[in-house]
DNA sequence: TTTTTGTTGTCAGCTAGATGACATTCAACA
DNA sequence: TGTTGAATGTCATCTAGCTGACAACAAAAA
């Protein structure tokens, strides 16, 4: 997956964020709701208050690739509104997400009136852009463990919660939906996983969170 | 590799291109010449006036992997730039390439004097953004005769020329550059470019250039 | 509680493609 | 013109990881 936990990136100031929280209404939405679909206009952006949100494409196979996921802070749908085309990726909530809806128009007058925050969001681009290309070399580079391993550090240093026993990831993500995110299969990433279990290197909690152990020796295998 | 050929994206107006003309001397670097590496200091981007430069990342093992190509009319190095990193990746020219040299200050305070160029540049790395994206998708999902003939096509609407047989493409790239661009081992780009020429897909030009007779062939791989 | 549905664990069989190696062809240059 | 280095064509070998399948669980619903 790309640009996953990829850090804070660039956070917005407070001063921007109550900008943006003026742009529009305030919308939640559950677990599983459809945030936008490849094909539709791409009319409007949404900036995360609060929630998860997964970028993703889908083959007419049904094959399904997750190309990112965003956070509280960031915003999505940013990039087609731009550049003023129609949307090529679906987006969908993992968890409950509570987010302003900016209708393009309003966007637009808000860097025209504020041009700091146009050079705030080229920044956030830019980071992006590098993130997803360091994505696409770790996929053409290393195998499914390197790349399981690198996901693990990137969502233990975005999602975690340390302990003196380890980093506890604390969203709970399905084989299936990691597999996503690294181009393999969910068997692949089951057997992954068991073997870093076996190596100490994660152990799973009572919930069944992953809680990373030893990051140096999930860092040895890329 | 990435937003390789990328349609045109968001080209600047005549305007903007003076302005940016503006922002520095023109410098002129030979074929092979290391435009910036991994780890230096982000203080200067370049605007592409002529020529061809590949963005690429290295591991340490010597593995290679080109995530872009740029052209006439594209920045390279914005990225880091914009967001005051460290160069991540490397880039090199692939054709005698003349670029406008801009440092960072300088590139700020036309951002700053004219607002609607930073927007302009929050477009081309949105465009940039998704293109990243859509590789990293392609190489997910598709396999290598897939991603091969995608390049192609690519590249004939990039750098190809029209004629009664077919688009040429004007560029020539060895097999492993284009190993290096879809991820994958020079053997195999061979094997597959020689199993498209079997079904007449494309054939090579008298200089060794690929013609792409059949586009809709191609487009079938994926 | 039982039923249902989604998530894991595991495996046998298969194949795309990596690797390393080598011969051949091509292009540049002296 | 011959010489040299790079780019291609081709192959045998090996393996990571896909596919499909099924059992074992777990969680949620009835």
């Amino acid at each position: 997956m790309q640009d996953f936990p990829g850090r804070p990136v660039l956070d917005l100031t407070e001063q921007e964020i109550c900008l943006v929280r003026t742009g529009g209404p305030v919308v939640s939405y559950p677990v599983g709701h459809q945030v936008f679909a490849a094909g539709e206009v791409a009319d409007r952006v949404y900036f995360i208050l609060e929630g998860l949100v997964k970028i993703f494409k889908l083959t007419e196979c049904g094959n399904h690739c997750t190309v990112a996921l965003r956070y509280t802070g960031d915003f999505i749908g940013l990039a087609e509104v731009l550049y003023g085309g129609q949307r090529t990726f679906y987006s969908q909530v993992m968890q409950e997400a509570k987010m302003v809806m900016i209708q393009k128009s309003v966007l637009e007058s808000l860097f025209l009136q504020h041009p700091s925050l146009a050079v705030k969001v080229a920044q956030i681009m830019g980071a992006r852009l590098r993130e997803a290309q360091s994505c696409f070399f770790e996929l053409a580079s290393y195998q499914v463990p390197g790349r399981l391993a690198l996901l693990l550090l990137k969502m233990a240093e975005r999602l975690g919660e340390k302990s003196e026993e380890g980093v506890k990831i604390k969203v709970k993500f399905t084989h299936e939906e990691m597999a996503y995110m690294i181009g393999t299969s969910r068997p692949t990433v089951t057997a992954a996983l068991k073997m870093f279990e076996k190596e100490k290197s994660i152990k799973k909690g009572k919930s069944g969170e992953i809680v990373v152990l030893r990051l140096d020796k999930l860092h040895d295998w890329v």
